[in-house]
DNA sequence: CATGAATGAGTTTTCATTCAT
DNA sequence: CATGAATGAAAACTCATTCAT
């Protein structure tokens, strides 16, 4: 039977919403397909007009998620060259990203280990990807002298799940702006990394108190963030 | 019907050890309770002589983990009064007990979200006060001109993810061993903090290369944590 | 909407033909009415434009072939009295109809049990005149003295089964020709119900090796039949 | 929950004998598993104490059913030499046998289809050595010129199915005693195979009535035979 | 204490069928 | 006529939990 006003690619999309949504509250396991069903408006046998298997809804977000994360790092920081400036960005990038996008980021974080182990690799290689452009910024930067760390491998993976941890706490209603967050991280990956910050010589002694360095303008990076996804999201599903 | 040789004590111990080892493998959702009495070498219905139900046995290894973690914290930084010794031993504790502990602390971590809410209070609160210890650390170090942080709680946040991340990656047989891993996380977190990292002034100008610090010695700390944990853990499981 | 070139008959005709080749293959329960759809090249909905329900589209299907079956009963073997040679030609008949109508045979005899009670007496019904025709054969060659069996009703059963097993397990392309096959048959039949079978006293003693009959030439029945039915059959959708 | 008098070992027993009265009433896709467990007397979910998957209960049952009848015919036939008591006998063991575990000769003749691809082709293999100790009946009879057929092979597969139809329609409450039913089958096959039926020199002139042989006493094969099997079958269902 | 047999509510998934467009 | 979106009932299977033995 078809309800009157029902429309496919809307649905679909009150779908994807409503995955989202749900997984990064429940979980994979938790969530069960009535939940979800329950939530785009329709039977759960219906969700079977729009996937496949759990599973494979599962799969689908992941890498949809994964898949737009490196397009936005792409577009975003492939112009720029200097080091700082690319770790600056980078930084604020990433935050950004992953504040305005915060369910999808988390289930990506939380429910790979749901996937099937074929699913999961195909994964764990997107990720990798972007692991890879982000040891590239650290390493090219130490290279040249700008970062100064024992080991860029290590400083990687600790740097990136430091940010990536933001979406574990930072709530936009908090007392924080996001512009405030962005510097703030900014201060202590600059810090983390032995960069310099772009306020010059830094603290001659460490015994008096250092010249807190400026915090610098909101970058341009943020601009160019599309619009906050659609995660952070009461209401979303479309009425039909 | 009794199996000779059966020892209620034991089976305990191995309920626990089994537990966490699933639960770190599989999460709770996917964890069950056959696979976890297959572990322990006794029939489904026998844990029940031991646990309450699921929810409770989840809540049980929670509690007790995030407790043994705020003691050994007390033992290990309570005698200690110089910040960044605090920092230093902090670091070294923290990342030790997590990579000894680790499926503990990898359950700890993944698997809150299946607590019930009042369950979850629980644990959280026993969080909150480890979290306020850490950031005792770092407020103190700040107030006293040691360390130099725009804002104290989210530095805490940002540097105990960072640490508690860990587990996600190390692996003892990797290339790096422990006492590499904390001297290289040390120097990440005292920059990232703009600590002292007690090799003296550093930096003096960003353009030359910068002396790297001379990395100290094993910390005491090290000696005290006590022996690996049960849960890095072949045959475990004690015959009975 | 419409597809353009959609035609109404045509598509009932390779409904026709897609479900007997399902149904032979999958079974009725096995076959579900999306694999026929997508068969016949319309979506699972239009087969309601053509059927009441799959339940009626197996009895459809089923009342055909039995009426079908029994038309060409009556048009090869009426004008024929003499016993053997209705034997004969019926033997013949029946295995070339069998053949060349295998899944359409198929169905009928597998697909009997998923009729409802009131369509499945229908279709027995019919079935049994079928029946009464072949014992009428064997009972009045019996009662002329030129078949000799003990229970002309258990003959019966007996033989036709023997004979519609046929499409269990010969098929075309192996190594014995259609009139080959007949000829063996023949052979076998007329043995087993103590026929004449046109070779003249046979086996004076057994304890000789009797000559073997020469095998007739190739049944006029045969030329009768009408061209090989629509289930073997590869591209029998036609194009709309 | 355990029931008062629930027994593990007569459960299973009761399901075996459920399983095979519903395949055989309704066959495997119709079959559903609260039918069977209403009909063992448990819920649906407890059948799974008993069988991995609905799968593996019918390939359970088809193999236990085809490894019988072979270990059956071995202790029938082994020790018979001379081909046509070989024949004798085994028609009257066949029909026995069929008619005697009647259900589940059908599951197996009709079930075959609804096992995957592997569990059928394990169960094809085991129904071939059943099929090729015919043949052998069969062709040592014609070699040593006691039968006379044109082709074995075919003969086989003729005078197999005739026999094994046999579960089609013979009724132990019918007008026909099991003992009449093998002389009868015994006739048919003797005459279709051109076997000497014991009853010395036939049919001198087709043209004259030939004397009916007297049907011979009933073999002691039949005594041979285990207690008709446990599927025809009211009330098999012990109480627990 | 431990077993093994069972429950019963839940899960994902399938599918004939309906009907607005 | 045909589509595509939906229903809703049923299927196989899972699993925490109970309890007689």
């Amino acid at each position: 039977m078809r309800k009157p006003g029902s429309n496919g690619a809307q649905t679909l999309r009150n779908l994807r919403i409503a995955a989202i949504q749900l997984l990064s509250e429940h979980g994979y396991q938790a969530m069960n397909l009535r939940m979800l069903a329950g939530k785009v408006g329709v039977q759960a046998g219906s969700l079977y007009n729009y996937i496949e298997s759990k599973q494979q809804l599962l799969f689908w977000l992941l890498q949809e998620t994964t898949q737009k994360l490196l397009v936005e790092f792409d577009l975003t920081l492939n112009a720029i060259d200097d080091p700082e400036e690319r770790l600056r960005q980078f930084v604020a990038f990433h935050l950004r990203y992953h504040i305005a996008n915060r369910k999808q980021s988390s289930v990506l974080q939380t429910e790979m280990r749901s996937l099937t182990a074929k699913n999961y690799h195909a994964i764990a290689k997107l990720q990798r990807l972007y692991t890879d452009k982000v040891r590239g910024i650290i390493e090219h930067g130490a290279r040249v002298g700008r970062f100064h760390v024992e080991d860029a491998e290590i400083a990687t993976f600790a740097f990136l799940q430091m940010l990536t941890a933001i979406i574990r706490w930072y709530r936009p209603q908090g007392r924080l702006s996001l512009n405030q967050l962005v510097e703030i991280y900014t201060d202590l990956t600059f810090g983390m990394l032995r960069a310099d910050d772009g306020a010059g010589t830094r603290r001659v002694a460490l015994s008096e108190a250092p010249p807190r360095r400026r915090l610098r303008a909101i970058t341009p990076a943020a601009r160019r963030l599309p619009p906050a996804d659609s995660d952070n999201d009461a209401d979303l599903i479309a009425e039909s």
